[in-house]
DNA sequence: AGGGCAACCCGGACGC
DNA sequence: TGCGTCCGGGTTGCCC
């Protein structure tokens, strides 16, 4: 659920409210979700500070002074709160962790987790991830040869998180709608002017999601006003039946490789 | 290699 | 209010 442009929104508003604060106390509700006993887990996290919050494709990696890193992966329907014991939302909390008054709590953690680990045992986790699409290094002729080595669908191409990383259901289907392109697409059909079509619109359709802070259905903290702003500007994501915002025929909703696919089937060919 | 599919998991929505 | 049922959805692994 929560993709690249989400996960990025989110670590830059837990950056600006988390980096250097000292965790005080951590809460585990569901030891599934994460990789120790909950009395090691919170041993080893109590009074050690915050000092960075990176992101790797979906996951967050938060930066300890013990030298440790909590690897955060939502999965589907994980969200995050901050708030205090006042303000926090009504749901069940797999996990909180506290900072003084200030509290993160982890919603919807079903399969998503929180790891701690090492930097080499984070390294290996996200060691077969392929590259971040908004990496400057990821020009278009490297793009260029990475989709070309691909023969199977643009949608399920474009999910797949060994080839890119980061990209999810949503905006699978966005990218495919800026480049004009039908989802069931073979990747490595695309000629010249479409890959690089499709290689502006992954670029420009991740880049004003994250300006417009994802597609979340939940603030972060009360007050927040940036996250979910792109909730708006899906053009086909969730819109069946509507109509598309570029030539008005309904759009269709269709089933590819068991996920759900949002395409306009008039204007993307 | 790629498509299809089951398994993982359980809160929350919905129906009665 | 209360109980039972079912769905969602990223990822992994397995089979063809």
């Amino acid at each position: 659920m929560p993709e690249l442009p989400e996960m990025e929104t989110c670590r830059r508003l837990l950056t600006e409210k988390l980096v250097r604060k000292v965790i005080t106390d951590v809460e585990v509700n569901r030891e599934k979700s994460i990789n120790a006993q909950p009395a090691q887990f919170k041993s080893q996290l109590i009074n050690v500070q915050i000092t960075e919050i990176q992101r790797r494709a979906k996951h967050l990696i938060f930066k300890l002074n013990s030298g440790k890193n909590l690897l955060l992966h939502l999965m589907l329907g994980g969200w995050m709160y901050i708030g205090s014991e006042a303000d926090n939302p009504d749901r069940t909390k797999q996990v909180i962790i506290s900072f003084g008054d200030i509290k993160l709590y982890f919603i919807g953690l079903r399969l998503g987790y929180l790891h701690l680990l090492t930097d080499a045992e984070a390294e290996e986790a996200l060691s077969g991830l392929g590259p971040e699409p908004l990496d400057h290094t990821l020009g278009f002729p490297a793009f260029h040869e990475l989709i070309g080595s691909r023969r199977g669908m643009l949608k399920t191409t474009l999910v797949n998180q060994q080839f890119l990383s980061g990209i999810g259901n949503c905006y699978s289907d966005e990218i495919c709608f800026e480049a004009g392109l039908l989802p069931m697409k073979k990747a490595d059909e695309l000629d010249e002017d479409e890959r690089k079509i499709l290689y502006q619109s992954m670029k420009g359709v991740l880049t004003r999601a994250i300006q417009f802070g994802g597609y979340m259905e939940e603030p972060l903290f009360k007050g927040d006003a940036k996250t979910g702003g792109y909730n708006e500007q899906c053009r086909v994501y969730d819109r069946e039946g509507e109509p598309c915002l570029r030539c008005g025929s309904p759009i269709v909703k269709e089933e590819i490789s068991s996920r759900k696919t949002f395409y306009c089937g008039n204007c993307q060919r």
